[in-house]
DNA sequence: CTGTTAGCGCTTTCAC
DNA sequence: GTGAAAGCGCTAACAG
């Protein structure tokens, strides 16, 4: 049986096309008498009737799709949070979300001009990683006419869109946490930080800040000049990422270091794998799946409403596990 | 500027719309001279023309799109490969990805229904994973038409299509690569395996077939069982998963067994995490990419060509690491 | 070889 | 309160 068309709700309903298009689509530009309602609403439901998208879409010029230009390995963990977020909120709001391929040839332009696609999540890689010219994304965007946001930028459009993590916040929180419980004596472990405006930048400076707050005495070591010794004056350590959390770990092991007991450590940001460490880690992580969604959120307002551009910053927030303890 | 439409190129060609589209879309069905098709290319370059997908979609009765129905976490490892190797293939054949939200509601039928996805990619859970009726499921695809396909089915339905993991392949080619090695004294740890349909004994029966071929003595050891003067007895271990694995890691590095030098483990799963406990494991893997290629070139295949169901089945592939060594 | 034309199913303006 | 009808951009059958 072939699906039923509002023309044939229509004629079941023994009223006109637009009377059914009116009533399912809660219009209150129009009054229709109750029995009319109910007559339509009956017979869209004896048939079964599924409004055609593809004919809606035909009408309004919509796709109702919310497209995600990804800049991540699809499997990476930031991007799946992302990604399950902004599924979540997209169809809440009546959106599906389209995944566009292969991001180096802008395919995701050609969705949107092929109508497949309403809008764009633009998802930029981790500021550390991969060569990508963000800015030349955008101007794509903004010269295709799309409507989109950036997740993860480090651009400064004017009327863009921003949806960022905080990366200061991560140390910010992560030595709080410490200072909290009773300790004093913090390093702060990273691989060795160039450009200030970087990500691992950005890190030292929110542990810089917290410890600044509470006059106590910072130390920033290069992870490849970490040894044992120097360990040894600390009584914790955060880490810029979890694989520098692991080299503290190795190497607290290797020397007769017990960690959470003799030195706590915690990791700025959350791996996969960082729970299964030999100690299980505890970390920092950012509301991934809370920016998906409002990102998706703002961009279908975009799409509908013309709304203007924003900005949101989203902080870290701590994953407890075992790695660290109070300091006696 | 708004988009060109056909008519646009028609006119700026000074040909009728239908030689536009049958020259654009390189239909043989008609020949047209060598002169109109050069007109109707440089008009439609000239005005950067992009066909109208829904437009098409309105004509055709089809999105092009593909839907995904997850029943894994988004932030699946499994789940992530697969979608990969689907989006790759799915675009090379003109079709987007669409996200299904919320598997429970059965969204994937109305997203079909709404003529959004032409058909449809089940991807079944882990077997042992939660609760989860693949009959309902299939039974609702069936019912309502749509073409689709089954990834990590349980299910032996007639005509559907299933993409399957050989569970059984993943300890056979660990037990396997153990063997090469020279490793006979083997044991193969679990957790209790209960009925004998299920992942658990499936991987279970991989090991003993590969044992039994060489002629070696079997071992299943419960993991609930496990003791350090039982691993003694082994050279090697194969287990059912990472961490299961780790398990034995951990037992091994209290007990002063040294892993590979004492004992080679090997895991007959992939984790995020396997890599990083505290020795790199071994472990197996399937060709997720290549099984999501797979199945999304058949299931554009059944949309556009009903083609006849198929069922094909993955084996595990080896991921070395540092866990393994060879028998001395 | 090329053009004309009838819709696909829906929204929305306009008229009653 | 309700209905008629014009199209959105495209494909494909049909006519020359």
């Amino acid at each position: 049986m072939k699906n039923a068309t509002i023309k044939d709700v229509a004629a079941l309903a023994g009223v006109s096309i637009s009377a059914v298009s009116y009533i399912l689509n809660d219009s209150n530009a129009k009054k229709y008498s109750k029995e009319t309602i109910k007559k339509v609403k009956d017979a869209a439901k004896k048939l079964s009737y599924r409004p055609n998208a593809i004919a809606k879409g035909m009408r309004t010029g919509r796709s109702f799709s919310l497209g995600i230009a990804n800049c991540w390995d699809m499997d990476n963990r930031v991007f799946a949070h992302i990604l399950k977020g902004v599924v979540a909120c997209a169809s809440k709001l009546g959106f599906s979300v389209t995944i566009c391929p292969n991001i180096d040839t802008f395919s995701y332009i050609s969705y949107y001009e092929n109508r497949r696609i309403d809008g764009v999540l633009l998802i930029a890689p981790a500021l550390s990683e991969k060569a990508f010219d963000e800015n030349v994304h955008i101007n794509k965007l903004i010269d295709a006419n799309v409507p989109f946001s950036v997740i993860n930028g480090i651009s400064e459009f004017e009327n863009v869109s921003y949806f960022n993590f905080n990366y200061a916040s991560t140390t910010f929180v992560a030595t709080d946490y410490l200072i909290k419980r009773n300790h004093s004596k913090i390093a702060y472990i990273s691989p060795k930080i160039s450009s200030d405006k970087s990500e691992l930048a950005q890190r030292c400076l929110g542990y810089e800040q917290r410890m600044n707050e509470s006059g106590f005495k910072t130390s920033v070591i290069d992870s490849n000049d970490l040894t044992p010794d120097l360990l040894k004056n600390y009584t914790a350590v955060v880490a810029n990422k979890s694989d520098t959390a692991k080299l503290v770990l190795d190497m607290a092991v290797s020397s007769g270091i017990s960690v959470p007991d003799d030195l706590s450590v915690i990791a700025a940001n959350t791996e996969y794998y960082s729970k299964y460490l030999s100690v299980p880690l505890t970390t920092v992580q950012f509301p991934f799946e809370a920016l998906g969604e409002s990102a998706a959120k703002h961009t279908i307002n975009c799409i509908q409403n013309s709304a203007e551009p924003i900005i949101k910053t989203f902080n870290g927030e701590i994953i407890e596990a075992s790695s660290v303890s109070n300091c006696k």
